[in-house]
DNA sequence: GTGGTCTAGACCACC
DNA sequence: GTGGTCTAGACCACA
């Protein structure tokens, strides 16, 4: 997945959906280690404070777990992600519903487009 | 519906967006003649220029026709309106789709997450 | 009341401190606006983003409140306030009692002390 | 009881008055022998010379007594003993009493919250 | 090496 | 003018 930062809003604010992202994912799975600062920062090509800000920021949310000398790491707590992860999802499909309905579809219709397109994209 | 407009990508090609919504949502309805390319972009607080463009390049499309003296008029092609709607709803459903993948769903569960979720809006 | 800080703990929460403090004491009212981050910030000899940190802080907690372009304001929920205020003082009997436990003192003797005291210092 | 010295201040005077705290509290009792210096620095994690200075301020006033070949032993002298644990009492007391009346509380309010804090803590 | 903190200086959006 | 964000570069404690 890549680091897709937007000048449009805050880059620590654009990090930190991203880092939770891959946390839901399991791109850095339970427990694991993440990266340095510094080297995800390198990453993001972003400067280390910013990552720094980012990740104190899912530290707060208790997605993450600090320990001073030894690295960040992911909780292990699953209830923890499993919340993080339907709040993201609750998001998405809200905002697509609200398009959905905006355009003039009705709940019906939407069902079936979904349908027919995962269809596809599964193929 | 609000005049919503993102510094990050080309104004002309947000107000397209936004006036093709207006036509398949029926707020501009078929046949029905716009306000003046002055008005709309007073509206949009947007340079008359930036608003001309968009107009044009929907005029190219085919979803507006120009009336020389008279003014601009939403066609009445309904399946030119039909496809548009359509092109933007599978946009749409594909964005959605490909977060909620990359969110680890599946397609029951979004199913389901949809279901849950339409009747809470629309209660 | 002076902006003292310590070398021996991160200036920035130090100064969340020193401004509860000024908050709960009445220095800044509740309702009323703050010195703008730059004028704190030199009040307090600390960098201007040192001082930012510290209000973000405070108005995560609810303390205040900002207004884009206005400035900050003290919080007017009072309950808040209250909160903040106990919280503080039952830090501060908790410390004082664990030293003079330490020192070998019981309830009765401190009551005693305390009361002896009061008296000279409103005196 | 812990050797914490914290770097805000020099090292001698805080092991000085942790010393202090011992004698009063009587962790180290009345005519009891001190370790000896090299012992009590190892102890605390510091410089033996450093040690040897906060003994002999603790000499100077009076609490100490050295006798040259056998060690150092507390004073025997009660009275002087509980004027120095009165001293160090009296200083907690006005600490807490000038940042409870800064806060904004009175005797009566600081009255009942100690009681009630004191009913929890022996709890 | 790790994370944590601080400073200096810059730019932006908003009004 | 206000707050908010970002960068660059530095220093510290810990192990």
């Amino acid at each position: 997945m890549a680091w897709e930062v937007k000048p449009d809003r805050p880059i620590y604010s654009q990090l930190i959906e991203l880092i939770k992202l891959r946390i839901c994912s399991g791109e850095y799975p339970l427990g694991s280690k993440l990266p340095s600062v510094r080297d995800l920062a390198k990453e993001a090509s972003v400067n280390p404070n910013t990552m720094q800000r980012a990740l104190a920021g899912l530290e707060e949310e208790g997605l993450l777990i600090t320990q001073r000398t030894a690295g960040r790491f992911v909780t292990e707590d699953v209830s923890m992600i499993k919340k993080v992860k339907n709040e993201l999802a609750v998001d998405h499909v809200k905002n697509f519903l609200e398009k959905m309905i905006d355009l003039g579809f009705n709940y019906e219709e939407i069902k079936t487009l979904l349908a027919d397109m995962t269809k596809e994209m599964i193929k």
